[in-house]
Parts: structure tokens; C-alpha cells; sequence
DNA sequence: CGGATGTATATTGTATACAATTTTAGAGTA
DNA sequence: TACTCTAAAATTGTATACAATATACATCCG
């Protein structure tokens, strides 16, 4: 039984991952574009994998490809950024009302051990990911595989926004308090209380991404 | 200006709409793999803007990759079919209920006309078409581009199952019936009739090709 | 001097050729 | 017969070579 995930990794399939890695962590700049001969020769690999990755990335939202003129980085405008927030608010707070009755004490452990990663003093490199997991973990007893696929590629895009925010810690606190009270709600199996909460710990995080937007 | 396509098409682009549309309307079904040279063959191209073309349907989702084994037409299973419609119901509802109040006498027009149009004789080979593009213009004044591209791809993988249910006829005198009321109610911007009648439309249609995919 | 036009260069798009992997078919054996 | 092993065939994955297009720049004309 594998994850989904091809066993034999294609050059095309590492190179796709790379190159979101890449625009994730801000290596990769929005509106930069993407000269194929280079990326590639710096790759050690030819251009034909390397095309395949940003077709595939260009359908994942992450890169524009314009014929003959290239690829460039994708760039979130306020509005699409606003409008990501909101169709989280909709699916998140569907999955937790379903997941709620189905978690386990093991899934509440998950989501306490996961926190103890988020206080650690050195966690700013790899937040987007561990943040990611906490709201993954709470969706998973949910049982809709394709919707927290949407949302995780939806955290994705907002994540190289979201790295921002998160350094200059304006917002990372109340995050942190956040979470602790949603598993609070969950291990009560207070659904109204916890999807209530959840939808404010979105619109929060959505605020603080956009206020620190709109500065710039 | 332009609808946002490109205006040279590449035989990739060119490619994949044509195989997305094969898919659609059932030349290429669930489950055929697909060879690169026969098909690359029969289009006239080489394998290279194939594969460009396969690797995007494989991020939206219509087929398969599996590496050094090929591409093969997706399936859907029942659960997932359940999924899809689940998360219409979340975001279709939110759209209608904020496009309701923006809706113009011009978009109640076009969607008399879109009815004009289901009710012909000869509508059933275009039909997935025009229902889509019906919902479309209810939810185009909410003004949410990147839900309504989402709702799009859920409703193209929808449609190619819905294809067999329509085809029976059972659904679809229903379905005609609702989208009228549907019109009235946004006429009287009335949001709680009409969202709810959204819900009962969309879990209806559900139940129907739910139950026709069970038989088989 | 400003603007149009043509040409050179750079970059992307596609075809062909080759390498790697999987599948198929058949021989051999218990 | 059933099974395993092996090698050939089929298929996919990648590199190289070439074609098409866009961009930059110089030249010509007003």
C-alpha cells in the first residue's frame, strides 16, 4: 500500500516539486519568470522534464504560462487572496463538524503533540507545513479525501503570503491560542462552539495576512 | 480583451481540451489507458505536447499517471461522486446567496433564454453544457472568479457520468421544474427560498445519479 | 529627432532519437 | 499443468536537434 505517490519518482514529478518548494519558500519570487534553459541546466536535467513540471504547476495555480513568452511565478492579487479565505471558511468549517464525533483520543494527542511543535522557538522555517498539518489532522475522520486535497493546495498559495505575516509575529500568538481552544472544543465534542471558533480563527488569520498586504 | 485563454494556441493546449472533451462526452471512458503513440498518431503530433497536454488532465483531475505504466481515463467512485456534490452544495449555495442581491434584469434574461434553450428537443448531446453554463450565470454577480473555476471542474467530472442519467430521462423533467423556480425565486430575491431550493436541486440530482450508478 | 521597419538574438514549442522500464511470450522444469 | 525464469517486444521517460515565435536593437524614412 504506497501514499498515492509514484514509488518511481520521475524527473518531471521531482523537478514539479522542487520548483513549488521553491515558490513556497519565496525562493522563487511572484512574478518571476522562469527561464526554462537555465532552470534546467542548473537542474542537470533537460528542459523536456522540466516543462512537463510547470505544465502540471500551471494547473496546480502556482505558475502562468503565457505561449511563447514563458512562465512566470503566479501572484495572488488582495481579492484572490480574500476570496482563498473564504472558501476555506466554507469547506474547514463543513470538515470539522463532520470530523468532531469521529476523533479518536489519538487524533486529540496528534493535534496536543502538534502544538508543542508550533511553541518551539526555532519552528519559523517550517510553519506552513506543521500549521498545515494541525488543520489536516482535525479534517482527516471527516472522510472527504478530495475536499482536503482543494484545501491543502488552497493553504499552499496562501502559505508564501502567509510566511510574511508570520515573521514579523504579529498574528503568530493568537494563532497559537487559537488552535489550543479549538482542541478544547473538539475533545468536548462541542461542534457549534469549535466550527464557530474556527471560522474566527480563519477570518483572524485572513485579516492579519491582509492588513500586512495592503501596507506593502 | 481577451476570455483569458491564450490567443496562439499551443498543440499542447490545443491537445488537451480535445482529450478533456473525449473524456467528457465518453470517446475516452473510465478506465482506458491511454498510448501516447497511437494516440499522438492519430492527432497528427508528436508524444511531447501529448504528454504536456496529459500531465494537466492529470492535475485536474480527469486522468492518471502512473509512472513508466502511462495515463489512464479516471474513474470515479461512488464515494467520491458523493464528494464532488457535497462540496457544490457548500460553495454553490454561498455563491448564489451573494450573487442573488447583484443579479441584474440582463442575467434573469439570459437565464429565461438558458431554459429556452434546455427545453428544445434536441438538447441532449449539448446539455452538460448548457446546464453548467445556466448556474454560471446565476453565479457569476457574486463576483468569486476562482470558486466558480473550481465549481467548473467539478461539474465537467460530474457530467460525464450524469451523461447516462440524463440520457434515461429520469431526472430531467425535475431538473427543468427546479431551475424555473430557481428563477422565480431570484427574480423576488428571495435568498432563503432560493438557496434552499439550490440545495434540495443539487441533492436531487445527486440522488439520482447516485442510484443509476448503483444499478450498473 | 520620432516613429516605423526590418534583422539578429533569445526563448519557447515540437519532432526525432535514444535510454529506461514494464509487459508479454515462451522455454524449461518439477 | 502450473510455475519460474529469461529475453524480446512494447511503452514510457529524457536528451538532443530543429522550427516557430517573440524580443531587442539597429536602420531607414518622415
Amino acid at each position: 500500500m504506497d501514499s498515492g505517490l509514484p514509488l518511481k519518482r520521475t524527473i518531471a514529478d521531482q523537478v514539479a516539486e522542487l520548483v513549488r518548494q521553491r515558490i513556497l519558500t519565496g525562493q522563487l519570487k511572484g512574478g518571476q519568470p522562469i527561464r526554462q534553459e537555465h532552470l534546467a541546466a542548473e537542474l542537470g536535467v533537460s528542459r523536456i522534464p522540466l516543462r512537463e513540471a510547470l505544465k502540471q504547476l500551471a494547473a496546480e495555480g502556482f505558475v502562468t504560462i503565457a505561449s511563447h513568452k514563458g512562465a512566470v511565478v503566479a501572484e495572488l492579487s488582495i481579492a484572490e487572496v480574500e476570496e482563498l479565505f473564504d472558501i476555506r471558511v466554507r469547506l474547514e468549517s463543513w470538515l470539522l463538524q463532520l470530523a468532531i464525533p469521529a476523533l479518536t483520543e489519538r487524533d486529540l494527542a496528534a493535534l496536543e503533540r502538534n502544538l508543542d511543535e508550533q511553541r518551539r522557538p526555532d519552528v519559523l522555517p517550517r510553519w506552513g507545513d506543521i500549521n498545515w498539518r494541525f488543520h489536516e489532522i482535525m479534517y482527516l475522520p471527516a472522510g472527504r479525501p478530495i475536499t482536503l486535497k482543494m484545501l491543502k493546495n488552497i493553504h499552499d498559495k496562501i502559505d508564501r503570503y502567509l510566511r510574511l505575516e508570520v515573521t514579523m509575529r504579529s498574528g503568530f500568538d493568537r494563532a497559537l491560542r487559537e488552535h489550543d481552544g479549538l482542541i478544547a472544543f473538539c475533545r468536548a465534542r462541542d461542534v457549534p462552539a469549535a466550527v464557530s471558533l474556527l471560522e474566527r480563527h480563519i477570518r483572524d488569520t485572513a485579516r492579519g495576512l491582509i492588513a500586512s498586504l495592503k501596507m506593502q
